[in-house]
DNA sequence: CTTGAAACG
DNA sequence: CGTTGCAAG
């Protein structure tokens, strides 16, 4: 392989989670052979805790860039054939009037949450549907500046606080960086704050990839949105404040184990991603925690769903 | 049928070009049913002029509303078969540098000839693409204030001038039919003076339907883009300058035949539609003149293209 | 590459 | 309703 060549494999463009693969070889140019992709063995889900409670408690979180393409796409066959307790969404990028029936509808969820983007429409946004209703569910993190976006939607259960986020995208450039400095800070308070009354499951795109073992170039993309050193650290700062990421606490060896491929260069046919969404849960709640897995068969967006079985 | 029925049927919305027709009936209202399309018919293409001459130049002319789409739509198929010595094309809404390779590389036609909108990509834009070379091309109207948005391509040949116009739309609520009218008496002059050194031939969208005859709904779109008493004065002039719409000329009294459906209310089904593409001719060339067609099956855009035969 | 909205028709 | 460039990811 060239030296050039070398460059570009690890090199990032300047957009955010970039794969950094080569751009299409030019005509002429040996190309290299399209590999196996490299996935994980996904054994069965594991139902009981540690201490052998039953799960009582599933959640689904699925950024669907785009509720109503994704409705289209049968995301929501998918949906129903898991058949979470709780069912999160990000990137719903969709107004409340707009929303397609065939989820308004949905006998399985009679409780329904959704954030929009005040000022954008079609920008950003977050949902929570749930088969049991919630004592009570807030919007945002309580902070003006950062409630403006349809981010965050708390729900608190008689156990434990559900919070679903979708964190701001530094941006190609990192022209947003700055602001998504600002978010680690007053988010972790958050979060630290309803930690105090209650212990808390907090899923969503959390949009960093924690760990080299995180994403498949981590080489090259050390100065791109989602793996700066920046937002690395605030993912630090949350795990320190008692929170633990739940997929890495059982399966701390796990590579290739990504739920985000950048619709560009097939990346996800070459399994080229990122892991970018979370379960992340209070100390308190590990003890019933039976599993965090990564569903990365289940197609209609760019990121995959994950799925959350606990005793609660 | 109510009052207030046929009031809607008659008006029209605000959009441009509109089919006045209802909005879909409210529920549990009689619906009317769905008529039999009223098209006309269609014999086959005369291949002599008047005098007994047998046509020697065929021209097509087709506002492809997206050039781009209109080629993954198969509208090149279309128009290898129809096989005219020119090709016309308004409504490309395409960069030069944009051009699907398809049509860049038809050998069919080995002279094209592109004006692309000067300020806003992917707007207006017109085409010409020609089996034999024309003497002498030029773009615009000579007027700075006309030629910045790719409207006009004209080329000398021989005998006579083609010129292909893409002329602008009034838009809805009229916002722009000051405009239009200085537009119209411009472009007269230029024709008018073009006419004066070669008689010639001009094809288009001319986005004015002239007669009540010219469309589905005369009534309810006389407040409407296409269809103003000011529009309709615009090509009454261009005629009293000495030039001859040469569909109506041959077929004075042919209903129903129209170029262009608005895609909304499916409009093209039903007929509901308007003529907006023309040929028109200057009165030396009458003598010439052997058909001029409406191509009504033909699909790719919300026009249909309109093909010419005459003996030049 | 893909989404959604905006402008235009 | 459907096209385009646009911002965003």
């Amino acid at each position: 392989m060239s030296k050039r060549a070398k460059k570009n494999e690890q090199e990032a463009g300047d957009g955010d989670h970039d794969n950094g693969t080569a751009p299409a070889a030019k005509k002429g140019k040996k190309v290299k052979e399209p590999e196996a992709p490299i996935l994980y063995s996904d054994p069965p889900d594991k139902m009981n805790s540690k201490d052998g409670r039953a799960a009582n408690m599933k959640i689904t979180s699925w950024n669907v860039d785009g509720l109503r393409a994704w409705v289209k796409k049968k995301g929501l066959d998918w949906v129903r054939d898991e058949a979470p307790d709780v069912l999160c969404l990000q990137e719903t990028k969709c107004a409340e009037k707009s929303l397609p029936d065939e989820i308004t509808s949905m006998p399985e969820f009679p409780h329904k949450y959704w954030a929009g983007s005040d000022e954008k429409e079609g920008y950003s946004g977050v949902a929570m549907l749930c088969k049991t209703e919630p004592l009570k569910v807030t919007y945002g993190i309580g902070k003006e500046e950062h409630d403006k976006e349809g981010r965050v939607i708390t729900a608190e259960f008689p156990t434990f606080f559900l919070v679903t986020a979708y964190v701001p995208n530094s941006g190609r450039g990192l022209v947003r960086l700055d602001y998504r400095k600002t978010w680690d800070v007053e988010f972790k308070a958050y979060l630290s704050d309803l930690d105090k009354r209650k212990p808390l499951v907090l899923c969503g795109d959390l949009n960093v990839a924690h760990e080299e073992i995180d994403l498949k170039n981590s080489k090259g993309n050390k100065k791109n949105a989602g793996f700066t050193a920046e937002e690395r650290e605030g993912f630090n700062q949350l795990l320190a404040a008692g929170f633990t990421d739940s997929f890495r606490e059982l399966y701390p060896e796990q590579a290739n184990a990504y739920t985000f491929w950048t619709y560009m260069m097939n990346s996800r046919s070459k399994n080229v991603g990122w892991r970018l969404d979370y379960f992340v849960l209070s100390s308190a709640l590990l003890p019933g925690l039976c599993d965090s897995k990564i569903r990365n068969q289940a197609m209609g967006s760019d990121h995959c769903p994950i799925t959350l079985h606990m005793v609660v």
